[in-house]
DNA sequence: TAATAAAACGAACGGTCGTGCTATTATGTG
DNA sequence: CACATAATAGCACGACCGTTCGTTTTATTA
């Protein structure tokens, strides 16, 4: 009851994305600019030292704003880790996902491994590929956090099996090929690419692992090879 | 001059695993006991919190010691992380190294895999592979932590590769294959078998994967099978 | 321009972090 | 047994953590 105004999501259950914007397009709150700048930097802090290790307090004098006044932004340091996964999220759609979504089946496919190897290589996220250090920093801890980047790292892989199947039933790869494994063995070698170039800092990583998905996705397409 | 005492290890450069019972085997220093101790407990708790996670005070409670007797053991936080990396080398040397070295060629890398994936499976780390986690976790923490993973990662892929390149050497790989990019490969599945696993909750990753290695093998040693 | 609401601030809280000192206890040796 | 020494405990420090609260600045609008 008292504290009402530093948490103003929190009694909404779950509306994500549409903020106050919905009723009153033109209002332009002045907020929204400083949210969008704290969390792209957040972002990039957070792939360095990770979402645990990204402090209310460093990130504000990183900004030169005071740490209640971004922390009145969340209003809860679980909130601010929800909200930069969420951007996180948006850049690597933007990046990888929605550019392939111009194309359809084997060229999707093709396209997503293509669009993650340069998002990789081009360090759009400066620590390398968020989820990945997402993914095994908050394996163990429950929570809301835990939820997202499960339901995101689902959504990934999802999105790699669907165009490999459309690529199947497109007669594109053989009949026998296991999708959802193959979804599985890209997604490994990504992680793999990051991991290496990352750990050894050796960018060659990632043409090594191009090479891998390219043999592998034309060792499913047979001997026919991909047409055109 | 004045922080002597709790600081033995200090102005030694790097006298790794010899640390007294060189001059007075038969002492048994009681220290020792503890320590061990600590550093087992110590792993575990640092394969489910992080390295960085791992805290002195949280480390000490569970233990039911002192905070300060524990730290006397290791004159600094860095110096038990590293500590607590060797102790993770020797478990993980123990567990899927050694019993693979009494094999060679195809044999032993094929001991490797599935030793690893033994390993991964039956959680001998509570919290999933110990260097997965440390590897993204230090990739951009300069340190002498992260130069001692990097250090291990380097061999591990080493003996990977070494292996594979003994059995191409014995014949029983093709000549056209690439070791390194095998090692790689493998080391990229094994990675994902454990991250996989501990995201979704779901042992059957270990299946998959294991399954997705010997593909790879197979498919390396030709269509002659790996004789025997 | 005055009123109003949003946004940013400054200071402080209780807690925990790593670390450093000093004292106390346990152990092995003369 | 006395003594030296190693091992452990107790206590405090400064720094930083997430969080709260009251105030001040800033922008909108009547």
């Amino acid at each position: 009851m008292k504290t009402e105004r530093q948490r103003p999501k929190a009694t909404a259950p779950h509306s994500h994305r549409t903020r106050r914007e919905i009723k009153a397009p033109a209002r332009r709150p002045r907020g929204l600019k400083t949210r969008r700048a704290i969390l792209r930097k957040a972002v990039n802090l957070a792939s360095l030292e990770g979402l645990e290790g990204l402090t209310i307090g460093k990130l504000a004098s990183t900004l030169q704003i005071s740490k209640s006044g971004l922390f009145a932004h969340f209003g809860s340091k679980e909130d601010l880790q929800c909200a930069v996964v969420d951007e996180a999220r948006d850049i690597f759609v933007e990046r990888v996902v929605r550019p392939a979504y111009e194309l359809h089946g084997l060229k999707r496919l093709r396209a997503l491994c293509e669009n993650w190897l340069t998002y990789g290589e081009e360090k759009v996220f400066p620590g390398g590929c968020f989820f990945s250090a997402a993914s095994l920093e908050f394996d163990d801890r429950p929570g809301r956090v835990r939820d997202q980047i499960v339901e995101l790292m689902k959504k990934w892989l999802g999105n790699l099996e669907h165009a490999a199947r459309d690529a199947q039933l497109a007669g594109e790869l053989k009949k026998e090929v296991d999708v959802r494994l193959l979804a599985f063995e890209i997604q490994a070698l990504a992680m793999g690419a990051n991991w290496s170039s990352r750990l050894f800092r050796d960018q060659s990583a990632f043409r090594l692992v191009r090479g891998a998905i390219l043999k592998r996705i034309d060792q499913a397409t047979g001997p026919v090879q991909s047409r055109e």
